[in-house]
DNA sequence: CGCCTTTGACCAGCGC
DNA sequence: GCGCTGGTCAAAGGCG
């Protein structure tokens, strides 16, 4: 699983392109801890949308617990879970059929920092576009993160 | 009136 | 086989 507390590459689950991106900006994002395509190395969990699925996790200095990326997210649980102190808050995008979920939680070591992770590509256009607050959106679609790690800023 | 947040319970997977 | 942990669902309430 998703070791959210450890950007080490801790989590071997899965075809993993582990890449840094760090974007100085207005609170942006910091550092990008783990992207992953996960085939089917084995049957994960027998809920919904697993296959094809992205997740992109990434740690973000905010003091805000939910970033607005953009795009309109629901809550639809919170957990206190036994990694880490602090409660664990799921999104979903509810946009349309849109199944795209994210995980946010705030990193051990840093309070001020937060973890989040997508699990999802958006299957629609970003509903907010033109007013990112926080940070800068994930980008629909497919995108290849790991080329623009290395080049340049996938943010603006 | 509609949408979103909150909270507890339930379910499934994994490890021992 | 049992227990533990994480993830999701569903109902109720609140707010815009």
């Amino acid at each position: 699983m998703l070791e959210d507390g450890s950007e080490e590459d801790s989590c071997s689950q899965t075809t993993a392109a582990a890449s840094a991106v760090t974007v100085t900006g207005t609170g942006h994002i910091d550092q990008l801890i783990h992207t992953a395509t996960p085939t089917h190395d084995g049957v994960r969990r027998s809920k919904e949308s697993d296959d094809g699925a992205r997740v992109v996790a990434f740690r973000t200095k905010s003091e805000l617990d939910v970033m607005d990326d953009g795009f309109k997210w629901r809550k639809y649980g919170k957990k206190m879970v036994k990694s880490s102190p602090n409660p664990r808050n799921y999104y979903r995008c509810s946009s349309g059929d849109c199944q795209v979920k994210k995980r946010i939680e705030r990193d051990i070591e840093d309070s001020s920092y937060v973890i989040t992770t997508y699990t999802g590509i958006h299957n629609h256009p970003i509903p907010g576009v033109g007013y990112y607050n926080q940070m800068p959106l994930m980008v629909p679609y497919d995108y290849d993160w790991t080329l623009q790690a290395s080049s340049q800023s996938p943010f603006s």
